[in-house]
DNA sequence: TATGAATGAGGATTCATTCAT
DNA sequence: AATGAATGAATCCTCATTCAT
């Protein structure tokens, strides 16, 4: 059983076949023979160079994550002020090379079926834990701890609500419209904490 | 094959036996054998109250839905001003009766499987109407009809990335901090509408 | 297990319920709950008059034989000479109230599945000895023995290619062309042996 | 899934165990799992070579009427006068190598089903304009038309009524009997259109 | 008599996986 | 490296049958 990346290209096609076959067929009827045909070889290859269908959807899942974090790298070198970092990561999260039905609707599926798989939601657990960590250090430059904390999990609830509706609807929030509701979010819910007195006072 | 509700005690004992499947062993684990052994009686009935496992998803789904909208309409008919009618909007939707891991974790299958199943997608569709609906209506109230357009879709996406969130893990996300953090959220969001003149002058 | 006739009236119903459902669905599709449904009562019924789905089947394909065996009696009666009696069993087994396609489709499954049904084969058994010895000796009056034998099975294979002409197409073969091509056979298959010479001669 | 013919020798096994498990069981008893075991294989290849059951009992009528095709195409191509044409029909299709048992049997299982299974009916259909047209254009050489198609259609109903009588009983109508039978018939039925005058005057 | 809820065996079918080639 | 035939467990579903009411 060689799992060794001996082709990494042929993995790759693979990967992207599967996501694009969770897309079309939805996860539970996205079967190897269904990924293998639509890539026009034989469904063996998946067991030899996944070792399985969860080796593969555990591939996609991780390729998915990792296009999320290198999209956010990207963004981030480039951005220079605190709140500048902190576009670069939602503008990186909603991008339209992310933010595109097919990885949002077979994210959502990958974040379901995580519950009970092991080896997806580990990747999940990771991730979730590396953009709260990112949100939260930036956030900390521009108010307290306490804020910081709260502001953390509002954003990526915000963000995994975005997905969430991206991933459900074939058309109906593109990553513009998506964009300018997190910036609304983003610049209204700072403003709060750079007033000079609180609103109720 | 009765598909009226002949026996409705009987319905409702397959319906949360379902939701109680799902939550244990995963919405691709739940079995029709497995749904109808926990409860101790034979699968045949499940093609007997619903007409096939599709059948009773659907059902599921719906009840799930239902227990939302009547823990608003309850929380709303004790609200008073805009602001509190939002308040038990989003107190609603965050309640230890609804906000349980079961519920979440069910809907997040829900919410990934309707995107290739038309009865659960048009049940979800009209919840989505509904939910954005009430809120955009009270919102029309305090803001202007743009302001209440983008935050609706804000709130809506928070709700959703905390449900999302609460599905996911086993234990984390308690509904007394989803619902601080939701709080949070609507009292520094609305806090700047409230303002005399924006911040960024 | 009461098998007694106490309702003969209600087991005539089940009978012509069970004919007609197999005529509308088939005999595979012919279940208990589809005839007791089209009859407006209960499946449960069926076992309590008839012993269970076996039962009604035999008694229908009883019915069914004997309608047509009640028929020849009712033409043989006012039948006089051999040759008018061969016409009146012909026309018997082709008369319209016999020879319609619920009866014929009906009877062509009965055949069918009588083979591994010893219920069915006795009475499909006992029905083909009576109907060859009816028409035999009528046959024996006009012709040899030996030619009677022959000519019997031409004539029974006839009619039954007949019936299960009738049987496989809703519309095509009806009693009164059926009669023709049969009383054709008759006519032209009697003809030869009245001749005083042979015509090869 | 492929429906080619990929492998035809492995196909054959399969229709041949069809036929055989139908002969032997019945067609209601005929499962898949008992023509795949009989063959000692898998169930699961039926649906990998055929489809599904239907597909397999597709492919057995159709194997079963091509049989009849091919004897009748083989004795046509020795025969010389029409009517040595006509006696050729009806050998082939009382040849022992088709008017055996388990074909006659089958091929009555098929008839009853083909009813309500718009692809079996198809086959069925086809199967009698062929033979009907093969056995008029015959007939119109040596008799009018009109009575051309009177005597198909009893040629027909004849050979249908043998094929289900061979087709009801074990041990009964031997091929040799059946074709004696129909040579019978043919003869004199023959006989009476070359007479000189019709004998009724 | 009659009902209809409940059963459970058995059906076709799907699918990940294996393996000889 | 790749194929695709073959497997067998597991799935949903159907149905005749039973039985308390």
């Amino acid at each position: 059983m060689p799992v060794q990346p001996i082709n990494l290209i042929r993995r790759e096609e693979f990967i992207e076949a599967a996501i694009a076959s969770i897309h079309k067929y939805g996860f539970h009827d996205a079967t190897v023979n269904r990924i293998a045909r639509d890539l026009g070889v034989s469904a063996g290859n998946i067991h030899y160079y996944f070792g399985g269908k969860d080796g593969l959807f555990e591939a996609a899942m991780h390729r998915l994550l990792s296009r999320i974090r290198h999209e956010s790298a990207q963004q981030l070198a480039i951005a220079g002020s605190p709140e500048d970092r902190l576009r670069a990561i939602v503008s990186a999260n909603l991008s339209p090379q992310v933010f595109q039905p097919a990885f949002c609707r077979t994210w959502l599926h990958f974040v379901a079926e995580s519950i009970h798989r092991p080896a997806l939601q580990r990747l999940q657990r990771v991730n979730g834990m590396r953009i709260r960590s990112n949100i939260r250090s930036v956030l900390r430059k521009i108010v307290t701890s306490a804020q910081a904390n709260a502001l953390t999990e509002e954003l990526v609830a915000l963000l995994d609500g975005l997905w969430a509706h991206r991933g459900q609807v074939d058309e109906g929030l593109e990553p513009a419209e998506a964009l300018a509701f997190a910036m609304s979010f983003l610049n209204h819910r700072l403003a709060v904490h750079r007033l000079p007195s609180s609103p109720a006072g």
